[in-house]
DNA sequence: CTGAAAGCGCTTACAG
DNA sequence: CTGAAAGCGCTTACAG
């Protein structure tokens, strides 16, 4: 077995009291004591066993990250954040990867039931309702990041969506665009409702022609069949560029245009939004909002910590700045190194 | 206070040890007792703290999954996979993105050494040697993937890495191709090693002329300033199909013809590897190489867990079978939807 | 500056 | 079928 608290004490010679101390630094050692004992770990390869302590102490230093699916880019970039900061604070992650299967989820919610975390960062998505998350979570100490958990009182961490449609909308204007097709998610999604929001309205704002509108449901088929649709529909295309509430629908839109040799940005524009890699090395590259997915993870997390430090949040968290980063899909770079171009939305 | 064992059992009218056997079933417990028991923890919300019976248990259900980029594509799969096959087997797992701070990365393998997790399931690339790895690990049951641990006897889950190459380099000369370049990683990473070197066999086999090489870092950036670079030194292009040894570098490529206007697959062929999403996107699609990442990771977690349970693991591991995906950068397609060709590596 | 002992909330060998 | 009690390896209030 692994060597305990015990044999460091009886081998040095005093009490499992005074190791757990030079351990821990809670209580002055005298130098004499603690090199001792210092000495005697390091030869034993003593470490203090998590469990143990975990069941004194009545924490774990342990945090719970429930997103819906790893695989996509959005989360994972999310994890990152949380993660990095987790690390930089002693604490570490439990990752929970609901999906979509509800029967293997019920091992997460287990976990957060049981304790085994001290705290819980949730972002939407997830086969449960938001009752079952609340009550899985009890009280538990939460921080929801880019979608809220109805009924509950825990920050929220988000992006300025509604300024990211505004900057795309102002774009698309300022390039003589007046009439616009607008690829979103099905309603509910509150994240893409803010980013139609922003749009539609700077569109207005600036004398843009009433907008059409289309549900991509947020994925790369959903998009590409939403736009061939449009296309069939309305073959004199009332509209010359195309706003997508994500990127993925974005590409799908692109792949469109690529198979029916239309010319982007030549013929039509096409913006999507939040910087996936995939936008960045496609042909043409994608105009696009990119949102500072890590810093999003690092705030939640933060704020997580500082919740179980006791410590008092700010009553209101403020949108996160997003960044418009203009490409060759609405804007034909002529050099052979394409510029991208960022405007900062909180100028 | 949460409600303990104890509160269970006062209330119920019966002793901590069957309130315990209720909840485990390792006893019969006669159906009477068992229904007011059970009636009892549902009506005061019982649940059993993790931390307690971890001590009591010696082991936490937790598994330790060190990667060195979770924002990576193939390792947010490969956590996918172990993250599936965990829940299935009432496991959680512990995320440790190493990344390449070798300071913050200490909380992981303290994570490790203080025996927090049942055991680990590594993939290299992280800002350790192999040593310090083992050293925190010690005798913690370990699975690999991808590419070894030196001085590890633990299992190696790995792709057919040499067959890939061999699929690539016959679907280029089937085409009519004689002359290739080929882009890989540095030296020493040997999954890009084994693609080269299938490569290169079937190639030689095939009739091939002698291969052009350049290191591309296994990078988007590195890709495509090898392969600027190849294209400046040789103007009259020596070959006509490159072969990445992943998918990043391939883009990497791609994207230096887009600027240049360089035809592909007309002047041009381009294959990859790895299958990541933005190859599917991409204009034109990416010929690539697809492992099952997720199931790599599934079957590393299903490896550890039958370690876990003293199972018997077979001596030598079969590398997993991959399959070529023949999409627009080899073989244009002329249908309006771009047909998947798919070729098991196993055939 | 140091130690003996109780306690954290489970599990389980032992006894009945 | 059931229970009393020891034990898992730490932490810490209390006492000196």
């Amino acid at each position: 077995m692994s060597v305990s608290i015990k044999d460091v004490a009886r081998v040095a010679g005093v009490s499992p009291t005074t190791v757990s101390h030079v351990v821990s630094g809670r209580r002055p050692v005298s130098d004499e004591t603690r090199r001792k004992v210092q000495k005697t770990m390091a030869e034993l390869g003593y470490v203090p066993m998590r469990s143990a302590r975990n069941l004194a102490l009545g924490r774990t230093m342990l945090i719970g990250l429930l997103v819906p699916d790893i695989g996509n880019a959005f989360f994972a970039e999310l994890t990152k954040g949380v993660e990095r900061t987790a690390a930089s604070h002693g604490y570490n992650v439990i990752l929970a990867n609901t999906g979509f299967d509800r029967q293997s989820a019920l091992t997460h919610l287990e976990l957060v039931h049981s304790r085994a975390v001290d705290g819980v960062v949730y972002s939407a998505g997830s086969p449960f309702t938001d009752d079952e998350i609340m009550a899985a979570i009890g009280d538990l100490p939460l921080v929801t990041v880019d979608e809220t958990v109805t009924a509950s009182a825990a920050p929220l961490i988000t992006s300025d969506n509604y300024n990211g449609g505004v900057l795309v909308a102002r774009h698309l204007l300022e390039l003589g665009h007046r009439s616009a097709l607008v690829l979103h998610a099905a309603p509910g999604l509150e994240s893409s409702e803010s980013r139609v929001r922003g749009f539609a309205d700077e569109w207005a704002r600036g004398g843009g022609a009433p907008l059409q509108q289309a549900d991509g449901g947020f994925t790369y088929e959903g998009g590409r069949d939403a736009f061939h649709r449009c296309l069939e529909d309305d073959p004199s295309r009332g509209w010359t560029a195309v706003f997508a509430t994500n990127d993925e629908m974005a590409l799908g839109a692109l792949r469109v245009c690529h198979e029916r040799r239309i010319d982007v940005p030549g013929e039509i524009a096409i913006a999507g939004f939040d910087d996936i890699p995939a936008g960045r090395t496609s042909g043409p590259a994608l105009t696009t909002v990119s949102q500072n997915v890590a810093e999003m993870g690092e705030i939640a997390c933060s704020y997580l910590i500082k919740k179980l430090n006791g410590e008092a949040l700010p009553d209101s968290t403020m949108p996160l700045p997003v960044a418009l980063l203009v490409r060759e899909s609405t804007l034909y770079a002529h050099a052979p190194q394409p510029s991208e171009r960022s405007d900062h939305g909180d100028e």
